[in-house]
DNA sequence: ACTGTAGGACAACGACCGTTGACCACCGTG
DNA sequence: CACGGTGGTCAACGGTCGTTGTCCTACAGT
């Protein structure tokens, strides 16, 4: 068997890390399951990591990509369907979501995420100083779509199609975002 | 001291209980924390409930009391109100959304929870046979402002008061709950 | 006063977890 | 061929948890 390179073994363990934390949590996720499931002893995760709380922080690491140009007057479509392909493409953000609900840190990371990622784009499209509410305002939908999708996965929500949820949402976020304040 | 009643100690460990499955989640929420908080010994909550599982059981079982009659056609911001004082009326919901997030059983009383009480209300209001579509919507926004705000406490939305919720996010629902079919 | 019982305390077991330190095997280089 | 470092294993420690079995104690009814 040819030996592996620390940078291979390394991503590997990234790998099972972010899949086991996104399917259990941060408590449930055992650095002995991450380990199994890399193929390797649970030493070489904390020789490469630290701690179990390193490990999440590495594996836990993302940008959300938002995109820099959108629809100014009518942003929700795309950002949702943004969203959700983010959400699709690897288990970091549920990993994130998962541990965010019970680990404090990782709410904390949750919060940074939010503030730097979405609150630029909310401060470009929002009525001036709501920028903050307004990204506070579409995250509670984009977090809810995520945990009902696919934490929770309540059927009707793992149901619906890309299209469906741009057609839904999008209106809600565009209206989050560029609408005057209510009385 | 006067010895308490079986059913005093029974309230007062479901008590203590619902406060460390709100604010620890199910796994960091110890039956020997809950019983220090009780002010008894972790042997009685086995004696009383059998087992952790059964427990939780009995701590997040739950009633939304969603109101009967609505505002038909625009019935948002009163169901929004409904539900935001509802969750700040104790801590059953927010242990049992905290406990959903890394516990299967949780999680299926959370899609119970809202298939049952909360599809019916849906059934009624919705257009013929998109009600599990509109029920799945609006459990999107609501779940997500009750993590937002409860669990993540992301600041913008903490501060949000109530007339503001129910201004912002009662288009919302009524959106979901009445519009015909998008394209 | 006696006693049965309801309400409760204590100590321990077995399992599992994060973490550590000592030890091993292969490899390219001198 | 020796050899040092890199990638890896193994066994164990200390701690915590759910759970269990045994024992204790105050009080109500006779």
């Amino acid at each position: 068997m040819a030996r592996r390179s620390a940078e291979d073994t390394k991503a590997a363990i990234l790998l099972a890390a972010r899949e086991r934390f996104a399917s259990d949590g941060y408590e449930r996720a055992t650095i002995r399951a991450v380990a199994t499931e890399a193929g390797i002893d649970p030493a070489m995760v904390m020789r490469y990591f630290g701690s179990k709380e390193k490990l999440f922080a590495a594996a836990a690491a993302i940008d959300l990509r938002i995109p820099e140009v959108v629809d100014e007057a009518d942003p929700g479509p795309g950002l949702v369907r943004h969203f959700v392909e983010r959400w699709e493409q690897d288990d970091t953000l549920r990993a994130l979501l998962r541990a965010a609900v019970s680990h404090e840190a990782a709410a904390e990371r949750m919060r940074a995420l939010f503030a730097e990622q979405l609150g630029p784009v909310a401060a470009r499209l929002a009525p001036e100083g709501a920028g903050p509410v307004r990204a506070g305002l579409v995250a509670t939908q984009m977090v809810g779509l995520a945990l009902s999708r696919y934490v929770l996965a309540l059927p009707p929500v793992v149901g619906l199609s890309h299209d469906a949820i741009a057609a839904w949402l999008g209106p809600t976020i565009s209206r989050y975002l560029t609408a005057p304040d209510p009385d």
